[in-house]
DNA sequence: CTTATTTGACCTAT
DNA sequence: ATAGGTCAAATAAG
């Protein structure tokens, strides 16, 4: 079990890391742009290491995360969207009031909800419920299936906050639900949502991996509905190479990498004979030991092509900061 | 017709 | 009184 700080200073890396990540995916269009000017060997370098890193983070994010969540819920699969888990807690229902009125005949509508209500409370607080936030781009893509029921505006924030439950709460009793909300953050692009998920999926054959949960046009001017027509529908592939064959059970961190990012990230031989970690079985030290050869491979790479072409540097940056967050990790 | 979303009302906790 | 969460009638879309 480890301590809080080393909790904490894990939850940083993985912030950090996914933050680097972010910026390079953001920048590596107008990156690779400007080194179309420069000749097509030093665009096909720029785009080739641009890839390397995203992938590699990507892996090492899926990593970390699973790290984070050391006993995963059955019916809570790992999130198949850009996203980092940045905080879980338990969450039991606050108490309620004693149902006091249960015996009494109850005859108004209001009433009737009222005991409802209460009845559901005191269910929930039975059952084992627990609570968990995600930080994603991608707020609607989990591998779960959602019906909206409300919408509310929080005080203190720009945007509305909207809840769902799962589907198949009808069919199946499953409690699952969650809520999104977009972060205020407005150099944010593209915008980061916070999803808080409350309970866990009791429902097995309903909530299979479909990827909308909103089937149907959405038409109104909702910034998180406006976000949902932006979803990129990527199915889970990861890369057949020796960092992510030792860990076939882990999700890629960000699914919505061009299928040319898919490509099998070519880890140089000498990596694959010597690898910083010990051990080479599924271990997820010696994972994360391969991802910081990859990156060191990256950085020496970058390192030697900004002394060829200043245009290098920013990218040398990013891949410095991206050695440090796993220097702190 | 069926199903999902919208949205104001309602409920509970603080 | 207020904020946050949920309900359910009205509405929209397939």
């Amino acid at each position: 079990m480890p301590a809080a700080a080393d909790e904490r200073e894990r939850e940083r890396a993985v912030a950090e890391v996914a933050q680097v990540y972010e910026r390079i995916k953001i920048q590596q269009q107008p990156l690779l742009f400007e080194f179309h000017h420069h000749s097509s060997s030093h665009h096909q370098l720029a785009q080739s290491l641009l890839t390397d890193a995203l992938r590699a983070l990507n892996v090492a994010l899926s990593v970390m995360k699973q790290q984070q969540q050391p006993s995963p819920a059955p019916a809570t699969p790992p999130p198949i969207t850009s996203s980092v888990v940045v905080k879980a807690e338990p969450r039991g229902l606050s108490p309620r009031s004693p149902a006091s009125a249960d015996s009494e005949a109850i005859a108004t509508p209001t009433e009737r909800r009222a005991k409802k209500r209460r009845s559901s409370a005191m269910e929930g607080n039975k059952t084992l419920s627990s609570s968990w936030v995600d930080f994603t781009i991608v707020p609607y893509e989990d591998g779960y299936e959602w019906r909206k029921y409300g919408e509310k505006k929080i005080n203190g924030t720009s945007y509305t906050r909207s809840y769902f439950r799962c589907t198949y709460k009808d069919d199946t009793g499953c409690m699952a639900t969650k809520h999104v909300q977009q972060k205020d953050s407005s150099s944010s692009d593209p915008p980061l949502f916070q999803v808080t998920y409350n309970n866990k999926h009791t429902c097995n054959n309903g909530c299979t991996a479909t990827t909308n949960s909103s089937k149907r046009v959405v038409t109104n001017n909702n910034p998180l509905n406006a976000s949902i027509m932006n979803i990129k529908l990527e199915p889970p592939v990861l890369p057949p190479t020796l960092v992510v064959q030792a860990y076939s059970d882990l999700r890629p961190f960000d699914q919505t990498l061009t299928p040319c990012q898919q490509e099998p990230i070519s880890i140089p031989v000498s990596m694959q004979q010597q690898p910083c970690g010990t051990a080479t079985s599924s271990t997820t030290s010696s994972s994360i030991s391969g991802e910081s050869c990859c990156e060191e491979y990256l950085v020496a790479q970058m390192a030697a092509a900004a002394e060829a072409s200043p245009g290098y540097d920013l990218l040398y940056e990013e891949l410095s900061i991206l050695c440090d967050s796993f220097k702190c990790y």
